[in-house]
RNA sequence: GCCGCUUUAGCUCAGUUGGUAGAGCAAAGGACUGAAAAUCCUUGUGUCCCUGGUUCGAUUCCUGGAGGCGGCA
């Protein structure tokens, strides 16, 4: 079992700091921690290379400051994945224990927050063939075949799994044809893994305030040449088919090039409505992280004393 | 100035052979078993432009007016 492998965690500390997009958490990041932290990004795109301008990844001054982990370590055209992030981020946070630092991980994908917590169930892995058989199929019968398909060979998933949800009928047919046996009977981890207590923090802002902010954001990512970093994956023939490139900022940019028709102003437009669409996804999701603490990310001395508070108990 | 088309949900538009109306998008809320910045679910009371008329009843037909678009001048 891997988790014997692996050294507990019960008596160290460890922070994540959640946030929707925009919320400020890497500029509390940048107030909050210095020598002795080091950074496990939690965010899906920052993963990528050249997706810096859009995926508002930190400074290259701010992560000479403090040491951050698994940004930059991915092409755009390769498949990021939850399963990957876990195993990275264990590799990742026992390398900064073992250096005595404390890890933070911080970004805006809370699924793998919730991954990494609590691990992932042990059905196998996406495996492309498969996937790409079952995408087939789905193309030739239509979903509502395979979500019958799907109640016959796993009723509880099918239940679960809505008739539209195309993406995760897929993704449970996958796994039944990969191991003979449906998604349902492989449980759903409910306890953290090896002792971990987390601080959670939840950044929250006035969603009128967020709103204003993301508004400011993109156009800022317009005025710092998110049309040049566009064009530079284009140099690179990037398409709409690129894993990074479903991420928003980029996805609008590349769509309107497959209609044949690119105005600048709708795409922006098109971006800040997504992004806020976005946020408010994530706020929903990481309700339900039950031991999160809201902080206001403007009060750096309330989170100062939240951290100080949890700190001492190691 | 004349002729034609048009005016319905925040936006784009359906529709009602006359019985007060519905899609997409937006918005609000929610879900989330290895693609998650993805994917999906739920939620629709709006002077149906105004005015008068016909009618048991008008957003729907008719008169007049106003706005918009197009054509001819």
């Amino acid at each position: 079992m891997r988790s014997s492998t692996r050294p507990t965690r019960r008596n160290k500390p460890l922070i994540f700091i959640f946030g929707p997009t925009a919320s400020g958490k890497t500029a509390l990041v940048e107030r909050l921690f210095s020598t002795g932290y080091q950074i496990v990004n939690a965010d899906s795109v920052q993963v990528y290379r050249y997706l810096d301008i859009g995926s508002a990844k930190p400074s290259s001054e701010l992560m000479e400051k403090i040491p951050h982990h698994l940004v930059n370590i991915l092409e755009p055209w390769q498949q990021f994945t939850a399963g990957m992030f876990v195993q990275l981020a264990d590799e990742a946070v026992d390398r900064i224990y073992s250096l005595g630092d404390i890890p933070v991980l911080t970004g805006g994908t809370a699924f793998y927050f919730k991954n990494f917590l609590y691990g992932l169930s042990r059905a196998p892995e996406c495996d492309p063939e498969i996937r790409a058989q079952v995408a087939a199929e789905l193309k030739e019968k239509g979903a509502q075949a395979l979500h019958r398909q799907l109640g016959e060979v796993d009723p509880a998933s099918a239940q679960r799994i809505n008739v539209h949800d195309t993406y995760r009928i897929t993704r449970a047919l996958e796994v039944y044809y990969q191991s003979g046996r449906p998604l349902s009977s492989f449980a759903l981890p409910s306890e953290p893994r090896f002792g971990m207590k987390p601080l959670i923090l939840n950044l929250v802002r006035d969603k009128q305030e967020l709103h204003h902010r993301i508004e400011l954001r993109v156009e800022q990512m317009f005025d710092q040449g998110l049309a040049d970093e566009i064009r530079q994956l284009k140099r690179m023939k990037a398409g709409s088919s690129w894993p990074a490139l479903v991420a928003i900022g980029y996805s609008e940019f590349f769509r309107a090039f497959d209609n044949g028709c690119a105005d600048i102003s709708t795409i922006k437009a098109d971006i800040i409505r997504n992004t806020k669409q976005y946020a408010k996804r994530q706020m929903t999701f990481f309700r339900s992280f039950a031991d999160a603490v809201d902080v206001n990310p403007d009060d750096t001395a309330a989170v100062e004393a939240v951290l100080k508070d949890y700190l001492e108990k190691f």
